[in-house]
RNA sequence: GGGCAGGUACCCAAGUGGCCAAAGGGGGCAGACUGUAAAUCUGCUGGCUUAUGUCUUCCAAGGUUCGAAUCCUUGCCUGCCCA
């Protein structure tokens, strides 16, 4: 183990708050002189089924104190799950069944271990003491915690200032938060900053409960990738664990350079620095490979940015297309139809061993639009390009051969591929 | 239990009998400019048909009317006030 001094400087990276420092300090001088690795806490609801970058800004932090020697423990808070957080939340939020909270608390477990190594971290699941507690357990912890301190809470404060509803079981989010310390003896509990209030109650009962306050450190909300709102899959600015490499490559690369900058900071141990010497679009390559590289594994980082590369700086069709569709006769322009242009002379040329398709209705069969008006649109709006030139007329007819293949270009980002298989 | 105010497209929000597929803003998408960045400018943003056409929308179900998001009835939901 390292001595106190490194351990505090890792610990605190990125970290917003420390409560208290000092206290910290103790904690970990006792640790060395005694030998005993600290239990450091860190509590996730199952309420997505998917972790995402923002989770991970927490996760690293616990990887910090694996990497120290310390005991690891990943709640997962299955009970309190079917509570509702009603933290950050100007209504109440809704609860889940049991049978939703197990089967994303599946999927959390095989995600954090892409990040902290599963034979030293303890896995727990607060159910484990809270689903047999019974209505006079409950009671009794109640009695521990004033209605005037809950009242002392940012968000519960405003909703009642505001005489919006609060149910009496949000009450008990806290309380059931802090009591999971009580149980895990925690030394350490890691929360994002929005967590804060909750985190204390746990110091508190705590100390109610005849034992050592646990040291508190916040850590920043990590924002999504539009930028403002902080990541989470229901707003749908987030980067997902399990996102595919081309994707998460690409997700990165379109965030903004001072978010880039902030991801530098919470989500690696670059070199701040360094990072902003770079040239940014150069810098943001790097984190995305990092970052993809570290979900997926090496090769994959270096190639979905050699993909990147080829398919949107030099504008080369990828290797694998988005979408990858045949046509039949059934979806070309009927014979007749085909006679009624050509004496109009809309063709122009000779048809005869040619199928027809009009545009919009070939952008609407590969399916990476929502509709035919949608794909209407776009090609009006020059976003479509068939076999690398713009086309502009949704009527256009475009001519196949048997078994021949285009290639188009939907959108910004995404390319299909389609053959004419009579 | 009583009184009041509301429920409009992804979100916020105008519209209170025909000119409403429905103002405006946000968000999103596309184009220009770029570094798939930001900022800026432009366009688009219910579906369907080769679109100056048609179908389905304004909580739900009925009703009045030539005609309703707009009026009436009932129901459901939300917030406020009083008990």
């Amino acid at each position: 183990m390292k001595d106190v001094h490194q351990q505090i400087d890792l610990i605190r990276r990125g970290a917003v708050e420390v409560i208290q420092p000092a206290e910290l300090e103790a904690k970990l001088k006792r640790a060395l002189t005694e030998g005993r690795p600290l239990r450091v806490k860190a509590g996730f609801d199952p309420t997505a089924p998917d972790l995402h970058l923002g989770h991970t800004v927490l996760i690293h932090k616990l990887k910090h104190f694996q990497d120290l020697g310390h005991q690891v423990i990943f709640l997962i808070g299955d009970f309190t799950g079917m509570i509702g957080d009603p933290t950050g939340v100007s209504e109440t939020r809704r609860a889940l069944t049991k049978e939703q909270v197990l089967e994303n608390a599946k999927t959390y477990q095989r995600q954090i271990f892409k990040i902290l190594d599963p034979t030293k971290t303890l896995v727990e699941f607060n159910s484990r003491w809270m689903g047999e507690m019974t209505a006079e357990g409950l009671i009794q912890l109640a009695a521990h915690y004033r209605v005037a301190r809950m009242m002392e809470r940012d968000d519960f404060h405003k909703r009642f200032q505001e005489q919006k509803p609060i149910s009496v079981h949000e009450f008990l989010y806290p309380l059931v938060q802090g009591y999971d310390s009580v149980m895990l003896k925690a030394d350490v509990e890691l929360g994002g900053t929005d967590q804060k209030f909750n985190l204390l109650v746990g110091r508190e009962l705590q100390r109610d409960y005849g034992q050592e306050s646990q040291v508190v450190i916040t850590m920043p909300l990590l924002e999504g990738t539009d930028g403002v709102k902080k990541m989470s899959k229901s707003v749908g600015n987030y980067i997902a664990l399990e996102d595919k490499p081309g994707e998460m490559f690409g997700k990165v690369m379109s965030i903004s350079d001072v978010l880039m900058y902030r991801y530098y900071e919470l989500l690696t141990t670059e070199d701040l620095g360094h990072a902003k010497s770079l040239h940014p679009m150069e810098a943001k390559q790097a984190l995305a490979e990092l970052l993809v590289a570290r979900y997926h594994g090496t090769d994959a980082g270096r190639q979905a940015r050699d993909e990147f590369r080829r398919k949107i700086q030099e504008g080369i069709f990828p290797d694998e297309p988005d979408s990858s569709k045949t046509l039949n006769d059934k979806d070309m322009i009927s014979e007749d139809e085909k006679k009624k242009l050509a004496v109009n002379d809309m063709l122009g040329i000779d048809f005869t061993d040619e199928s027809y398709i009009r545009l919009a209705e070939l952008v609407t069969k590969m399916e990476l639009v929502s509709s035919k008006s949608e794909a209407r649109r776009l090609i009006v709006q020059g976003g479509v390009e068939v076999d690398g030139i713009r086309e502009s007329d949704p009527n256009k007819l475009v001519a196949f051969r048997i078994n021949q293949q285009r290639r188009l270009k939907i959108g910004k980002r995404k390319f299909a591929v389609v053959e004419f298989i009579p």
